[in-house]
DNA sequence: CGGCTCTTTGACCTTGCTCAATTCGCGTGG
DNA sequence: CCACGCGAATTGAGCAAGGTCAAAGAGCCG
């Protein structure tokens, strides 16, 4: 559980905010919802008019292919805006649906168009927070097209990794992963027995170890090596935006 | 050749412009460069000022990795901006090549942020076509995962057929593509050889007809089958946003 | 204890990759 | 007009990564 606001630290983690803003953001994610794990947070091919932030726990972007397979586009982690593209995107192009027990928060969709003429430069943030959803699709492109399967697995961890660490999740180089192996299985692109046997190897070389809901990177330069990880498409730094 | 400014076409079919919106999209796109086909349009790492807008041509997104390998995450037509996330990203965490001889102009950052100050409808819209990107990008990590060679190809064609018709470069189910199978293996992650036998299955299943730089969709109905193609993430819809 | 989901294992098969030639199309210089 | 060079397309053969199917453990909760 943060303590912070993660939106606040997710943002702030990009670019300075002034008082004012920061208050704003605090006002904005005042009000907070409980989901349990498995629940639709948003439907595919619904026309939300809210836009849902992750207070805490994990939740996933879900697509269903017409063949009955499923795949998961994304995974959410607290500050991140599971669908603030529907705030111009109609419909949803994908489901959104919580891994683990949640706490979100919605922001109707009027306010944030009142937003984008009131505050321009915290709408610019906002409109950096898809940018950077997009950096991670394609890295995850690159990752599905050309790497192996470990090398798939281990550059997810590391993102995670750095994900969680800016809304301050992870102890040192620990953090918890509540997802299943099938979920991600869904997210890497494999079968539920690959995954299994890919683990087994991320195990086995030493780099990771993962029990229960926590993963443990044991060799942060053999996982980011092994991943050809680079986080710079992340934009870790703030800078004026 | 399009008649027609191509962002207009591509902005027109998203939303409603008034004159004053589509006289400054005019005024805009006002200045173009010629640049021939294999030219680096946008460096890998650099920090550009301007973002780069295709008036005629192809472009690609291109990813090196660690290893010597390279991927594709996405195909420009005109209307595209190839970087336009450059504005609030920084620096680039991919390149951009030119796959044909192609006339670009390059809107400055300064212009951008002075307009999501002015014309907060515009800076809507120019955010709406970073999320279709997103889309895109999220539609292409479906296929990656969970689709074919052949069916990944299928999908393919069709989202650029899709994608060519808004900006007037189709005749019927017939459009000039002018990328090698080398080009279309990095952008499917497939090897040039299967991109090949691929091809050559689409042909003989009488999906498609694919003769020097210009493509023949025979079956729309098979093809977009075969890819599990729904247009719905393109948002061809003119709706208040 | 029974039922459920998740993980793990084994055997076998398919898709797509690698390596290595060969062919084709086309522009260039002789 | 023709030989040559070069990138692109095509073909063949063998191989490896990852998929499928089926079943067996493990953990957890009522």
């Amino acid at each position: 559980m943060t303590t912070e606001n993660p939106l606040l630290l997710y943002l702030q983690a990009r670019d300075r905010l002034d008082e004012e803003e920061r208050a704003l953001v605090r006002e904005l994610t005042f009000r907070c919802v409980d989901k349990p794990a498995g629940t639709e947070l948003v439907a595919e091919g619904s026309i939300p008019n809210a836009s849902c932030l992750m207070m805490s726990g994990l939740s996933a972007r879900v697509h269903h292919l017409p063949n009955g397979s499923r795949n998961i586009s994304a995974i959410h982690v607290p500050g991140d805006f599971v669908d603030l593209h529907s705030f111009l995107l109609r419909p949803m192009d994908h489901g959104v649906i919580t891994i683990s027990d949640c706490t979100v928060c919605f922001l109707p969709h009027a306010r944030l168009k009142e937003l984008s003429v009131s505050h321009p430069h915290l709408t610019r943030l906002l409109w950096l927070s898809t940018l950077i959803d997009a950096a991670m699709h394609r890295r995850w492109l690159m990752a599905a097209g050309r790497l192996s399967a470990s090398g798939r697995v281990a550059h997810f961890l590391c993102e995670m990794h750095q994900r969680l660490q800016v809304v301050e999740l992870v102890r040192g180089l620990s953090f918890d992963l509540p997802m299943t192996q099938s979920q991600l299985g869904d997210a890497m692109g494999l079968s539920v027995v690959h995954v299994n046997r890919t683990l087994q190897e991320l195990r086995q070389r030493q780099l990771i170890r993962w029990e229960g809901k926590t993963v443990d990177i044991l060799d942060w330069h053999g996982l980011s090596e092994a991943g050809g990880f680079d986080p710079t498409y992340l934009n870790l730094n703030p800078l004026p935006r």
